[in-house]
DNA sequence: AATGAATGAGGATTCATTCAT
DNA sequence: AATGAATGAATCCTCATTCAT
């Protein structure tokens, strides 16, 4: 007696040789589509860079879009890691602002495809990308509350704030990240650290 | 013998009747791309919610990409109409600020179809997405040096700071304006105006 | 101000090119699912035998099946039409039924092709099989009526006498139309019409 | 050296669990093309039926077609058996006839899928298709031969009554046991033996 | 005998663009 | 200027069959 999977059950592989493969696939995907983007990318050129047969791709996945999701969803992980192997044990959040774009900006400069990749989701899997910047948006929503209780920041809006500082790095890592080197992570990090931290009044300090 | 127009010359109507036509396709193409991508968008889309035949677009745009562009172009005219009629006449560079992300999001909101159509240049017509966001930049550093040289604003690095705000915008009209309206622009710019003015250190105020 | 025409409305040429290239495209189809069945008939091998691009099938049908389904309808009216104009006058029941056996048979041996189309639609279009049928049953239920109110037939439970005569006129059809043709049309309906007629019982003629 | 087998030879289980993945195979095989029809029909859905890798199916038969042969010819026996079973020691040909149509549809109604794999056997494999008519053709001749020759029918030409008394069957299998169960088989079979007894003419009964 | 990964030919459909009228 | 038919390259996905384990 067996249990048939549900419909749109994930294809798991079964063996390491098939583990091996669907890697193949997906990081010949990740340069397909991150040079391509996803319409102009082909599923034929997923599985010559990967030396599989183009049939090969449908034992692993759905669709050109399930693993298109996929791997936005990878990305959502790989950059919380990042962002948080490197802000762990910073205990002020100002300071862990600034070392978060800088260290956000050398992310991206060192994941230019999976970049590209997440931001186009906006336009091929709509939800994925909304997801992926929820996520952010939660995180950073506590982390401001946690900072405001301990007297660390300014009560405020935290909200609307984290949208602010969400968009303000997305663009700075395509800025500085994407289109052009001109100027180093922690220079560009600096300028907006000051930006976050004393805003632009020309206060007291 | 006729003397052919240079390559890439644009598609001029000369006659009234032609004028219209082309209105009426480029005001079908908002919406076609709008609603559906520029993937998804199909010419004869565009044609058949303009009331026109298929061969007629030929006649006013070389090809789908151009007619894309020339959205994507007439979109920033009419943002950066709409933001300097709504800061017009504002000495105080902080105050402008507010009034500009407030604005900002209502106009997202009014034109959520052609915000979409920007948004997806960068995967289409990369120069034109970068060039629209370029002249903003532009911009603002200039706004920003003077308010320096008025004593408006603490002195900074104003190119860091112009992409940083820009990003702030586009997030937040991505947020606030097109994927849900929980909030009021006025709050919105409200709450985004307090962090730029004084960012988020617990200062003396 | 145009109407744009309902989602599954018929694709209609507009000019005698079209006209003509829609013929071409129903009669090539004819052949090719006459002679490979529905499953391997190929659209570019309907388009081939047209003379006509692959693309330009798609300027007249939707799809395969569509195409289809208009030579199942397209069979239905040959048929009856072919059926009643070689029983046309024929006053007397019994007489009409020996002459459309061999009407039917002459019939099909000349339309072989849409005779194999219209009995795999049962797989391809079950619907408009069955409805292909349904009109001879009906039409043989209103014949059989007439003719037991006029007292050429004993009266007797036309429905399933409708059926079961459809049936021998398709078998016979097969066997002696399709499959070989080792007697002739005549023969066949001489020896059936003695079978509709007397029953197979030792009666007292 | 190994002397490999004769081509086309049948894959035979040499063991009681190789016995029953067979009958597995095969039972999952009568749902899947009674379902989906032959084309529609996948291995992969019939293996996963039965339960089995996708690779046992290969085991057990050379080709999709040939397990289709094998199930076409299982129906023929099928049905002469539990024809042969139900009009066993009828010694009058007219009652085994009237038995034979309600004994038909009974089995049809209860083998639908079966019967429809018969039916689509004509553009699967046509020759397995004619072959399980001509089967019941031969017999039904050889019937209507030995009655005719102890008086019970009028003599006739007796092929041709074959083909036409297996298309009124086959038509009401289809109307009666497929299609609708609006009237019971003993009705239908009633109808249609008064047919075949005494055919349409006002005799002098 | 059983498994499930791998193969690659094959086919329907879409669509930007061109052309004849 | 307008029309709509014609073109054919391009692409996703399916699936019978083979093969290595």
């Amino acid at each position: 007696m067996n249990i048939s999977p549900p419909p749109g059950s994930p294809k798991t592989p079964r063996t390491s040789r098939g583990e091996r493969t669907r890697r193949k696939l997906l990081d010949a995907a990740r340069a397909e589509f991150g040079e391509k983007g996803f319409y102009d990318a082909a599923i034929s050129g997923i599985t010559q860079r990967a030396g599989v047969a183009l049939g090969s791709f449908y034992t692993y996945f759905h669709s050109k879009e399930e693993l298109y999701r996929a791997l936005v969803s990878h990305m959502g992980e790989l950059t919380r890691h990042w962002l948080a192997d490197h802000t762990a044990g910073i205990d002020d959040r100002l300071q862990a602002e600034r070392i978060g774009v800088e260290a956000f900006i050398d992310f991206v400069r060192g994941h230019k495809d999976l970049y590209r990749i997440v931001m186009e989701a906006q336009f091929v899997a709509h939800d994925a990308y909304q997801g992926y910047f929820q996520v952010f948006a939660d995180d950073y929503r506590r982390n401001l509350a946690a900072a405001t209780s301990r007297g660390q920041i300014r009560p405020g809006a935290d909200e609307e704030r984290a949208w602010a500082l969400i968009g303000m790095n997305v663009f700075l890592g395509l800025r500085y990240g994407v289109w052009a080197d001109d100027r180093s992570s922690a220079e560009v990090a600096a300028a907006v650290a000051d930006l976050i931290e004393h805003g632009l009044a020309p206060g007291a300090d």
